[in-house]
DNA sequence: ACCAATTTGTCCGTATGTATG
DNA sequence: TCATACATACGGACAAATTGG
């Protein structure tokens, strides 16, 4: 019922009067937007936590004194945003933003950008290096073990480039993991996915990466161990380094868009959630 | 129309012919949806090119032959995923998704996700170092003068809080934009958003503060202006090394969360589209 | 395991105000 | 001025799923 109180107050605010006699509309807000700026406040000021529950649709129409349609189509605008969520009930719960929904998102839009590989690979060099040092600084034996794990079924992955490359992702992924910075987790998420496309040929065009990665991704699990970042970084950025030079070896210009790489693989679409 | 052919032959797929005598349904996707992938689809794969028009409802009705509900919820979808929009005319138009909005939804997320001051800076540090490396590599001689007309400004600035913070970010931008790294832009404009209102805090209760940052703005650009990005990154390491410490002599804790900050701030709301 | 009430998913038709040409 | 197209909102219908006895 409190949420019923702020959508009206907004409401009023939409027309002003002026000294005199008439009115002057003031960007009317649609009413199944303030139904979700409503909820939305609701979630973002803390007033409900995640995981908490919105009230049945029935609920709202009476709150917010609206049609149901108005309320769905409020609600489907959270829903999209990924701040409401229905559970296999199909009740409402406000919820965490999923971060590969989000990671889905931007690379869909970097795609549609053009990017280019060199910008693409230019952020990665950048984020990878932050996550090799910050792992260094913080890796417990879990994830270290997982990281050891990841590097002794790569080095039974030679010559299966399509799994090499799987693999190559879970390892940089597990060691951002080890990081436990999740700002960094969101960031590379969608360089990561757009590049691992990129990764798989690099290993079946060129023979020597396959040696190189295994050599580089257990020196940095070395590094890690010994929680000397120094090393964690140099080893990573060689690494990234190689990698794009093993893109200018498969025959790649650094300007080509990646989203021509896409073009070519027909049969895998793009990221689409 | 070849939209209509593709829902339609998708629309068929929802029931799978058993050998003998039933029907299984396989997760029969809802009409609005199959509506906004068939669009959705057509933009991905280029046959619709960012800025072409895409049909008005009605053709759309005609097209898939549902209701016009069922198309606008669809279009709804796609508008609120920012894949397509309408122009001053209502005319329906795909479009590249905004930086802006996919940088406002991230923010959001991550102040949902609680993370601390200690994650974003870790990776604004990253970032920003990695635009200065591109800015000194690739910046022109326009892009340099919007730097230094914003350096000038701030010289102006000193004892403006606000105005300090808001030129502040802006020079981040500007150097972003100066490296024509569009990816470097997405990833770091959320940090930035985040960040932008520890900075005034800094600059209100820091004093020295300001010189420090007058002063590294202006080796950047000096760096910068030379290709010189050793220098440009050593000064830009320094710069962001110093913030944190502003932010810690401002009497925060490193794993303060960013939004307890927010919270703290009761007039400023979060980041809202 | 069955039934009745509730809730949600989906879709349709209509109405009103507004913008466009 | 008028016709058309659009945004928004409402009301209702029916199927399917869920809940609570």
């Amino acid at each position: 019922m409190g949420i019923a109180m702020v959508i009206l107050s907004d409401k009023q605010t939409n027309f002003v009067s002026v000294t005199g006699s008439s009115y002057q509309p003031l960007s009317p807000t649609p009413a199944y937007k303030l139904v979700a700026d409503a909820i939305e406040r609701e979630i973002l000021s803390g007033r409900v936590r995640p995981g908490q529950a919105i009230g049945t649709e029935a609920e709202l129409v009476k709150q917010f004194a609206v049609n149901r349609s108005t309320v769905r189509e409020g609600i489907r605008l959270l829903e999209q945003g990924g701040l409401i969520r229905r559970d296999s009930s199909r009740r409402l719960f406000a919820c965490l933003p999923r971060y590969d929904r989000l990671a889905n998102r931007i690379s869909r839009a970097l795609l549609l950008h053009q990017v280019t590989f060199g910008e693409l690979w230019e952020a990665t060099l950048a984020l990878e290096v932050a996550v090799a040092q910050s792992a260094a600084e913080h890796a417990t034996p879990e994830g270290l073990a997982a990281l050891e794990q990841n590097l002794a079924r790569t080095r039974e992955a030679l010559g299966n480039p399509a799994l090499l490359a799987k693999l190559d992702t879970e390892f940089h992924a597990l060691l951002c993991q080890a990081s436990g910075n999740r700002v960094l987790r969101l960031a590379r998420e969608p360089e990561s996915q757009l590049l691992s496309p990129t990764t798989e040929v690099i290993f079946s065009k060129v023979p020597e990466a396959t040696p190189r990665l295994i050599e580089a991704h257990g020196f940095i699990i070395d590094a890690v161990r010994r929680h000397d970042g120094e090393a964690a970084v140099l080893w990573m950025r060689r690494h990234v380094k190689d990698w794009r030079t093993g893109f200018v070896r498969a025959g790649n210009p650094l300007d080509r868009t990646i989203d021509s790489l896409y073009r070519d693989k027909q049969g895998e679409s793009p990221p689409t959630p």
